[in-house]
RNA sequence: GUGGAUGUAGUUCAGUAGGUUAGAACGUCGGAUUGUGGUUCCGAAGGUCGUGGGUUCGAGCCCCAUCUUCCACCCCA
C-alpha cells in the first residue's frame, strides 16, 4: 500500500534557501525584542480544549485544531449521546486537548500559572508556530508562526508607544514600507453606548470594519440585518464621516462621546499614546483608523495593525491591550498589551518585493579547489586556518574538474576561490581567485590570514 | 464553513475541432576549454499530463469523484 507522499493542507515543507530567509526573519526579529529588554518563553504546541475554547470569539472556536482522545475515545459515550449529533457537545468529551491557535492566550495561561516565579512587569517574547483549520490563501497557512512581544502587568501607555518603536525598528530593518493603524477599543465601545446599542460592540465594529471594502451603504444594511435599529444606526453616521488629522478626530470624537465614560476614556487613552508618537523619530506611517476593529474577543484598549504598502497580503502585524485575559485563568486585574508578527508573511512580502538580497553573508564566503588525494592536506591545513578564523569556508568534496567547481561556486555566491595545486605546493604558496571580477592573486601561504583580515572581512 | 477557478518536464508556460512517438524557454547534466565560473556555441537527460474512475475505436483535451493551489465571503498573522 504506497502512496504518493503529500503534507496537509495549507502546510508546507521549507528548503534549504527558504530556512536561511526564514532564520534571518526570526533573527532579525528576535534581536530587536532583545534590544528592547524581552525574554523568551516557550510553551506547549498543545493546550488543553478549556484554555483555548471562547478566547477568540465564536469563529475562533471553529477554526480550531481539536485533537482526538487515543485509546478507545468512544468508551465514554453511549449510544444515545452519539445518536443525538450534537458535535460540540460531543467533541468537547472526545477530544480533551486541541492546538494552539495563538501564543497570547498561552502566555495568559503561563502567567497565571508560574505568577509567583514572574516578577512583574513581564516583558515575555515567543516564537512559535501556531495552528487554524481556516481554509488556505496566499499569505493564510493552517500552521504559521506567530512572533510574539507582550509585557504584562503594568497598566502605562508607555509600553503601546514602545511597541509602536519595535514595529518600527522592525520594519525599517527589513527596509518594508508600512502603515500603522491605531484604534481603541474603548472608543468602540463608546460609539456602541451612543447609538444605545452597548451589548453589540462586537457586530457594530465587524460591520464598521469593513466599510472601506463595501461602502458606508452595504455596511448599514448589514448592520441592520444584524438587527439594529433604524435610529441607531443613523446615529452612526456621524462616527463614519469624522475627517482631519488625527487630533481633529479625537477633537470631534470628544464632542461626541463626552457622556460616555468608556469613550472618554479611550480619547484620552490615545491622545496620550499619539502625543508620544508625534515627538519620536518613526519612519513608518502611523494613522488613527476608527474602522480598525480587529476580531479577537479579548482586546480591551488600544488595537494596533500594520499593513504593507506595497504587497497586499492582509496585516502582517497586529496587536492590542487585553485588561483582563488572566482574569478567566483566575488572576483579575492585570492588564497586558502585546502584538503579533507573521513571519511567514513578511516573508512573502520580502519575497514578492526582492527584499532578500542582503543575504549573502550567511553562506559561504571561501571555496577551497579540491585537486585529488596528493593536495587534500595541503588545502585541509588552509581549511583549518580559515575556520580558525571564523572565515565561513568550504573544501571541494570531489577531484571534480575546475569548471564544475567553480560553477558550484557560482551558483553558491560565493565570492573567494582558494586554488592550490601542485604548482602552489611546489612554492607554499596560494591563489586567490576574487569571482566578482575574475582577478587572481598569488601569495605565500604565510599571507593568508593579511589577506582574510584586509579583504574578506572587511567586505 | 459557503461559492468559484486551477493543476502539463526541476521552474514558467504552449498544446490548435478529442487522432500516431506531448512541445518551448529557463534550469540541470555533458562537450567545445585535460588548472579557471558568470557570456557564447553544440548535445543530452528529464513527463504514468495532480490522483482515481467513466464516456469513446481513440482522452492532456469530454463527464464524475477526490486532493492541491488560488480567488471571493467569513475571519485573520
Amino acid at each position: 500500500m504506497s502512496s504518493k507522499p503529500s503534507i496537509p493542507k495549507g502546510t508546507r515543507d521549507f528548503s534549504t534557501e527558504e530556512m536561511l530567509k526564514r532564520e534571518y526573519i526570526f533573527e532579525s526579529i528576535k534581536q530587536i525584542f532583545r534590544l528592547y529588554g524581552y525574554q523568551p518563553i516557550e510553551t506547549p504546541a498543545i493546550e488543553n480544549l478549556p484554555t483555548l475554547l471562547g478566547k477568540y470569539g465564536e469563529e475562533g472556536d471553529k477554526l480550531l485544531f481539536r485533537i482526538l482522545n487515543s485509546g478507545d475515545f468512544l468508551s465514554s459515550l453511549t449510544d444515545d449521546d452519539l445518536a443525538k449529533r450534537e458535535y460540540s457537545k460531543l467533541s468537547s468529551r472526545i477530544c480533551e486537548k486541541g492546538l494552539r491557535y495563538d501564543l497570547t492566550v498561552p502566555f495568559a495561561r503561563y502567567v497565571v500559572q508560574h505568577r509567583d516565579e514572574i516578577v512583574f512587569p513581564f516583558k515575555r517574547y515567543q516564537i512559535q508556530p501556531v495552528w487554524r483549520a481556516d481554509r488556505p490563501q496566499k499569505g493564510r497557512y493552517r500552521e504559521f508562526f506567530q512572533c510574539d512581544v507582550d509585557v504584562i502587568g503594568s497598566d502605562s501607555l508607555l509600553n503601546e508607544y514602545e511597541l509602536i518603536r519595535i514595529i518600527d525598528d522592525i520594519f525599517k530593518k527589513f527596509r518594508i514600507s508600512t502603515v500603522i493603524k491605531i484604534n481603541n477599543r474603548k472608543i468602540l465601545a463608546g460609539i456602541a453606548d451612543y447609538i444605545g446599542e452597548s451589548g453589540r460592540i462586537i457586530d457594530i465594529t465587524i460591520a464598521i470594519d469593513k466599510i472601506d471594502k463595501i461602502g458606508i451603504g452595504n455596511v448599514k444594511s448589514e448592520l441592520s440585518s444584524k438587527g439594529l435599529s433604524d435610529e441607531a444606526i443613523s446615529s452612526l453616521q456621524p462616527f463614519l464621516q469624522l475627517s482631519g488629522d488625527t487630533s481633529d478626530k479625537l477633537a470631534s470624537l470628544s464632542k461626541l462621546l463626552f457622556e460616555s465614560e468608556a469613550g472618554m476614556k479611550g480619547i484620552t487613552e490615545l491622545q496620550a499614546l499619539f502625543a508620544y508618537i508625534e515627538s519620536s523619530p518613526l519612519t513608518c506611517d502611523v494613522e488613527l483608523d476608527l474602522t480598525l476593529a480587529r476580531g479577537l474577543n479579548y482586546y480591551t484598549g488600544a488595537i494596533i495593525e500594520v499593513k504593507s504598502k506595497d504587497v497586499s497580503i492582509g496585516s502582517i502585524c497586529g496587536g492590542g491591550r487585553y485588561d483582563n485575559l488572566t482574569g478567566v485563568f483566575g488572576m483579575e486585574g492585570v492588564s497586558g498589551v502585546g502584538i503579533s508578527f507573521g513571519a511567514d508573511r513578511i516573508y512573502d512580502v520580502l519575497n514578492q518585493l526582492d527584499l532578500f538580497n542582503d543575504l549573502k553573508g550567511s553562506s559561504t564566503e571561501v571555496l577551497i579547489v579540491n585537486f585529488g588525494e596528493n593536495e587534500t592536506k595541503y588545502a585541509l591545513k588552509i581549511l583549518d586556518q580559515l575556520r580558525g578564523m571564523e572565515v565561513k569556508s568550504e573544501l571541494f568534496p570531489d577531484a571534480a574538474k575546475l569548471k564544475k567547481q567553480l560553477s558550484y561556486a557560482d551558483s553558491k555566491k560565493i565570492p573567494y576561490i582558494i586554488i592550490a595545486g601542485e604548482e602552489e605546493i611546489s612554492k607554499n604558496t596560494i591563489t586567490i581567485k576574487i569571482m566578482s571580477s575574475g582577478e587572481q592573486k598569488s601569495m605565500p601561504l604565510d599571507k593568508l590570514s593579511s589577506f582574510v583580515n584586509e579583504e574578506i572581512k572587511r567586505s
